[in-house]
DNA sequence: GTATTATTGCAATATAATTGCATTAGTAAA
DNA sequence: TTTACTAATGCAATTATATTGCAATAATAC
């Protein structure tokens, strides 16, 4: 027996798919009915991370947001994508497009993050 | 009067000018010689970023990295640029290549960060 | 139903950076 | 040179996020 189904988990998943974007612990907390404990989201939310079901990425504001992974395959993960924040309401979302650096000679690339604010077509 | 040269001032500028390279708090804290205190060289670190000296950069380690601003003007900055991280020696650069990317119809684009990580070519 | 152990809640701790405040020390004016 | 003004500094305390320890709870295999 490795993972558990519990209350906890489902709801948090759920609203990580109700909400369609990348949420961070504090807005889960704001946003979620069912009761829990500021400790148990981050620690759900990391099982995900662990499970390759979501992936996370620290904001240039130093939050963590994390977001449900989509189009990775079991063993081969790609989070290496924009992400967007918006300064009016706050949402973040994975864009499609993925984050291409090209580095000095010699150099050897690991891994790329990339971060764009502005206003969302809502804000806009 | 404004701002004052100070012993400390010159010595974490000296710091950044003979490294080349982006330094953290506690980074400038283990190689500086003048003895000043953690909370002084946030401070001096924050009023050059104010004076467009340095720029300040977040990290996906969740630590700010200062670099001195170069072709920068004094009302026209530009520190959207990708920086890297070395997983070896921990040496954290800017590099030229500029952050671009496309947002989604409707949507306003503000700023851009970028970051690689991986192994310089001295560690490589 | 029972045993096993993953999960949870709550308090404590970790990590990075900022703030408050009294003291020190640049700088411009006298 | 001396004085007045206030920017800069040191140290302690605080803020902001996230993680860890541990006892209690509850999901799951048998
Ligand atoms: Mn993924
Ligand atoms: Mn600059
Ligand atoms: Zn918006
Ligand atoms: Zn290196």
């Amino acid at each position: 027996m490795k993972r558990r189904s519990t209350p906890a988990k489902k709801a948090v998943i759920e609203l990580l798919k109700s909400s369609g974007t990348a949420l961070s612990q504090e807005m889960i907390e704001a946003q979620i009915t069912e009761k829990m404990d500021r400790v148990t989201i981050y620690r759900v939310l990391n099982s995900f991370c662990e499970d390759g079901i979501t992936h996370r990425i620290l904001s240039d504001e130093g939050k963590y947001y994390f977001a449900l992974c989509s189009g990775c395959e079991e063993d081969k993960h790609n989070h290496e994508h924009f992400h967007f924040r918006c300064l009016e309401c706050q949402k973040v979302e994975c864009l499609p497009q993925p984050v291409i650096v090209n580095l000095p000679e010699g150099y050897i690339q690991g891994n790329t993050t990339g971060w764009v604010t502005g206003y969302c077509n809502n804000c806009n």
